[in-house]
DNA sequence: TTTTAAATTTGTAATGATTATATTTTATAT
DNA sequence: ATATAAAATATAATCATTACAAATTTAAAA
């Protein structure tokens, strides 16, 4: 995904882009890490000061509205959220906790047993160790 | 998975049986509905009036430690079991929110970016809107 | 440019799921 | 029967998220 304006960008899908929102979508596309929501707000409260978390939670919420970013539910109580809406899976480490991103053929799922259905979601996401974990 | 009696299989995964993990696992096998903390709960206290919340969670827990339940963390904030611990994948219908089962391939994944990974779980949810929503 | 209205942001309080802790009950062993 | 450990329970604490109201900013109109 290549976003040159982040503002304009915003522009394209509905959403008037004020400053928070600016720095949240650029956020989310320069770091790829899956960001919590505290993480966008501390990392964020730095250059903002005045930002709240309440603006982080309507602001991602008004994302999700307009369909430009994705939630990531890994884990229970840890909401995480990605700018990259393409489908692909997510792989979580459950020593260092970071989520790595991987590819993903569409028509590789076993569907039939869907027929019928209308399918607007698709999430795949695993669990254990990265390489890096497991070298060291 | 044909499990004949619930407090043997509790004994050979080193639970000891009592009535309420009993009736727990029990209610997980013969109500393949995904239930929530709260559905379990509230459909237990039926028959065990001095059950509490808590011992749900203490033994869904206790479950999950020693791998006959799996987590299902679709929506964030609705933690549903399921005591079916094979690969497959789960459709969550948005209109009556119902959680359907679906097969899998395991091979069916492009993990060739994973490799040195150690992968411990694979997760598969789709959502969208299930057959009976779409007719009525 | 001033005024007014609407949208956005913010701070605080409320909610709800889960966990922590302490107490009570039940089971087990001596 | 008594002592000890395990399990269940009730209550309080925690934490992420949402609700709500007030303050601020932006946009529009006069």
């Amino acid at each position: 995904m290549t976003i040159i304006n982040a503002g304009d960008y915003l522009k394209k899908h509905g959403i008037k882009p004020s400053l928070q929102r600016i720095r949240i979508f650029e956020y989310l596309i320069k770091n790829k890490n899956h960001p919590t929501v505290d993480t966008i707000f501390r990392e964020l409260a730095k250059e903002i000061p005045t930002l709240s978390k309440t603006t982080v939670y309507n602001t991602l919420n008004l994302f999700m509205e307009k369909n430009i970013v994705k939630v990531i539910t890994i884990e229970e109580n840890e909401t995480r959220y990605d700018a990259d809406t393409s489908l692909h899976g997510h792989f979580k480490c459950t020593e260092c906790s970071r989520v790595y991103d991987f590819d993903l053929d569409v028509p590789k799922f076993k569907e039939e047993i869907l027929k019928g259905f209308e399918i607007q979601e698709r999430h795949v996401y695993f669990k254990g160790i990265c390489k890096d974990c497991l070298l060291n």
